[in-house]
DNA sequence: TTGAAAGCGCTAACAA
DNA sequence: TTGTTAGCGCTTTCAA
């Protein structure tokens, strides 16, 4: 690989000379730059970023931490980041955390050796604590973890009561509750909308909320066992799509009629709910937005040192389709 | 950030001796050893990489290209390649390709520049020319661009026959093809082994034959379109799950049984046709044990500059489920 | 308008 | 066993 060195030399100019027409700052004679620009050419030169980026103290490089990206909610999520850093030329590091809490304070440590610019991070399990050493910008998302940190998420309390409220209006007397891992904030805040719209119904018992882990697999088994338990239950407000894909093949199992005998409702708004049958009913989220919007938050950050703390609360969109009546 | 020379200073020692402590090499005296180790951890030192890779010319950093992260084959490799890398220390760059060679191009450069170490590339429009000036070690995964280019796949034609033969196997008289892009190896090589068995039967047609994109919508619609010219059709394989889901949808939607009317088998294992009703039987293919050879393999090529080209191609395993009888 | 030179933080000869 | 020093490739002051 050619160096500014050679550049400066077949141009007959110092390795300055050239810094300056790259970045296009400074004067340099017209003549003298069309000289530079030849050379590079010839040489088929390009910076070093390493070497930049070690002047700079900066990597142009951000990260997204998410807890596993064979969850289809994260794919979908991890693309959108990728398109705006991309465009903005920055490298795009991804981190699958298990929302293991050593698992991400290894990547925090190995990141910033690297002199990664900023952070996006889909956690459960961090706190305050663990970032006080972390003297670039983070961005949480879908998931909020300190008032001082900007974050990017949506309305889960208000969304899932939209959900429970739906099943209600279509005439569902008896409405259950999968609800996803306790760790995670979305997950409860989604498990309060639904209590506050059901738990003064007459009658609501606490065996119609079951705890399920965000997958596919538990939600069919224990749907299943909670179905047997409880044939009386009409409508199910699903704290998550995948969870919702798995209620649904337990209806099947059993031989319930969806949405006939009972109505489901999902979470995500993932494309996967639109494959199955019948489609799923769900509060969707604007996923791809959402993406978008921690990445030019993030963006923002890094270039304005000095800004405020965001906290951007989008609403989610009931989306009906042929697992509720 | 503290730097070694902090270090070196509060140690009383040269850097160079701070450097042999961080790098466990050279003679170091153990009190000396342990004025160092004390002075990093008081100083919460951690050392910059960004210098480590200018002086070394590495940075520890791999890259997977994939057409897009959304496309639900490929959270599961990138998850196998992230984990093998992860383990090993160095820091995975997701780039999503949209099989655009003008971005795969862009993508490229821009890594060279950051001396990226290795990567793994998934691509149908990547060329041997297009790489000819890339330094750095390249490994294609799922799809062939190149003869001299290190490759972990799977058998396609043979997985297509077998496909093929098995719903004879069972029973179909009439069986049908969606294939996948023509741009894609894999999708034509799933074409042959379908061809292989069926073009000198009595019954085979070109029409049954239809092109897909490897996506569900499309799918969804081509199969209703063919289903309806074509009545007779008993099987169908499909170029892969997701277009299988489609396939699924359509005969729902058509009214048509599977798999008492209608077999369908898909390619690729992925575990959305797990959660589909009827399952979907499948041509699985080691997803995660493919990522994880290739992020192998391109280490060993890191690590061995005078490394053979490997070219591995690996069976893929007829899964029965339910949408075949 | 241009060049010389220092320095980002680290490693590795080489010398002591 | 340890230190001195050059240099990885770049940017940016400062001086000319």
């Amino acid at each position: 690989m050619a160096t500014i060195r050679d550049v400066a030399k077949l141009a007959n100019v110092s390795t300055a000379t050239v810094s300056r027409v790259l970045n296009n700052q400074g004067y340099v004679n017209n003549e003298t730059r069309k000289r530079v620009n030849d050379a590079i050419k010839q040489l088929n030169y390009r910076p070093n970023d390493v070497a930049r980026s070690l002047f700079k103290g900066r990597s142009k490089m951000i990260a997204l931490f998410v807890p596993d990206i064979k969850n289809p909610f994260f794919p979908e999520l991890a693309r959108a980041v990728e398109d705006v850093t991309n465009k903005h030329n920055y490298t795009f590091v991804l981190c699958n955390t298990d929302d293991n809490l050593d698992k991400e304070i290894t990547y925090l440590n190995g990141l910033q050796q690297k002199s990664v610019d900023g952070l996006i991070m889909v956690s459960s399990t961090i706190s305050q604590e663990d970032i006080k050493n972390i003297s670039v910008p983070i961005i949480s998302l879908d998931r909020k973890f300190s008032s001082e940190v900007s974050s990017v998420t949506v309305n889960n309390r208000k969304g899932a009561e939209i959900a429970t409220r739906y099943l209600k209006s279509i005439g569902c007397k008896r409405i259950a509750h999968i609800c996803g891992p306790q760790s995670a904030s979305n997950s409860m805040d989604r498990l309060k909308g639904y209590l506050d719209v059901v738990k003064h119904e007459s009658w609501f018992l606490s065996s119609y909320v079951v705890s399920g882990d965000y997958r596919f697999q538990q939600s069919f088994e224990i749907t299943r066992e909670m179905l047997t338990q409880h044939p009386e239950i009409d409508g199910i407000f699903v704290g998550n799509d995948l969870m919702a894909v798995g209620v649904l093949k337990a209806t099947k199992s059993l031989k319930i009629k969806v949405p006939e005998e009972l109505s489901i409702i999902g979470f995500d708004g993932i494309s996967i709910g639109e494959t199955t049958t019948p489609t799923l009913t769900t509060m969707q989220q604007p996923i791809y937005k959402l993406g978008v919007r921690a990445a030019q938050i993030l963006l923002d950050h890094i270039n304005n040192p000095n800004h405020d703390i965001i906290q951007e609360e989008w609403d989610v969109t009931l989306i009906k389709r042929d697992s509720t009546k």
